[in-house]
DNA sequence: CCATAAAAATACCGATCGGTATATATATAG
DNA sequence: CTATATATATACCGATCGGTATTTTTATGG
């Protein structure tokens, strides 16, 4: 933990500031996933953590900055994990099933409470939250761009007809699961997911060879 | 306006309360949309309206009240305009078709500020707003059952091929067009939209007899 | 023109918000 | 053991929140 903490540096070290800042954002994510940003609030956080208002505002600036590193570790937890389902298959069609029931195993088993930070944040930063309306944009770019890797690649591998347009795809393919998440969860069930997993996996037998 | 009124059944007639209450309502809606519940405030209401607490307060039990109403508002303009767009077309697929250029408008012109409240709310009524979400669960079920009335109609009427199972499609249907909102609105262009409508549009065809 | 009842405006409430200034606890260097 | 720097806790700030009690305005019936 403490490790790459450059030793002789810093003449005294009370209490470990880099820890009980961890815990901040790892308590302070699934309240703002859940509540959004508005309705999160810092003592929402300090009830969540047993640390102080002063612990807080030691550790970030304001808010914002709370909610800044929430989201980027919401993104984290989100797209480590859906990289290592996508290791464990060969080819870009598997790899894309694999995408598919990932966000299946999302719904029953949420590793954030509160749904997909990456959706949720763009509900609410398209008009307000300009400070997290960039960080979003990319997130989003990012799992738009692994998928038409993806499927690029599988191309190129001759796993999928080569004249499949793959931005076209991955935009249909996260709008989709996005959209899919979103449904089952305010339905409070998993089946317009069900009819969404049936489509795109059809879709992506359409486009393998 | 006040012609429905039955004279002589209320003895005294002050200022018309219900063109106060349709103002509270017009002028909340847009505010609910963007900010969302939480961060709309009463007196953002006052302010817009011009009006003060005591005549919200006196035209609605509460800010759910209030928001309530407002949704209702942006389900009936949303899904008023979409359906006299489907009006206009005679088959199926140019019914559909009718529906992306309506979404597609609806980014451009934008009839309420901030976005589709149907999407919104959901994703805020998810976990939040249990007062909202059987609402939005009603608002979504509608949208999703007059796509898969028009497909099947299509079947019926020989437009549609008949081995498309209508609640599937309107389930892909509804979902995609949703995220490609707000993945076009957080993004700020009609870039991922515009892939969005490419692939819609070709599945329409394909579905298409 | 006056009485009346409803609607809207005003004034106020406790609670909570994000944020800050200050005090206290803690761990290390000497 | 002590001095010191840092991390955390405490106490407090003004602003704003949703909501309510009360007063003022307004339109109508008589």
């Amino acid at each position: 933990m403490l490790f790459n903490i450059p030793i002789g540096i810093f003449a005294h070290m009370p209490r470990d500031s880099e820890s009980t800042r961890q815990l901040i954002i790892d308590k302070a994510l699934p309240i703002f996933n859940t509540k959004g940003y508005n309705a999160a609030s810092i003592s929402d956080i300090t009830s969540a953590t047993g640390i102080t208002k002063g612990a807080i505002y030691g550790n970030f600036k304001n808010k914002d900055e709370v909610a800044t590193a929430a989201f980027e570790k919401g993104v984290q937890i989100v797209t480590e994990k859906m990289a290592s389902r996508i290791k464990t298959e060969k080819t870009a069609p598997k790899k894309l099933l694999s995408i598919i029931t990932y966000y299946e195993d999302y719904i029953l088993h949420p590793p954030i409470a509160g749904g997909c930070p990456v959706l949720n944040s763009s509900i609410e930063a398209d008009d307000s939250l300009p400070f997290l309306r960039s960080r979003v944009i990319r997130s989003i770019d990012l799992m738009k761009n692994s998928v038409a890797k993806i499927v690029n690649r599988g191309i190129f591998e001759g796993q999928i007809k080569k004249e499949v347009d793959a931005e076209e795809f991955a935009n249909f393919f996260f709008a989709i699961l996005e959209g899919g998440i979103s449904l089952s969860r305010v339905e409070g069930d998993l089946r317009s997911f069900s009819f969404i997993k049936k489509f795109v996996e059809r879709q992506i037998e359409l486009i393998s060879n």
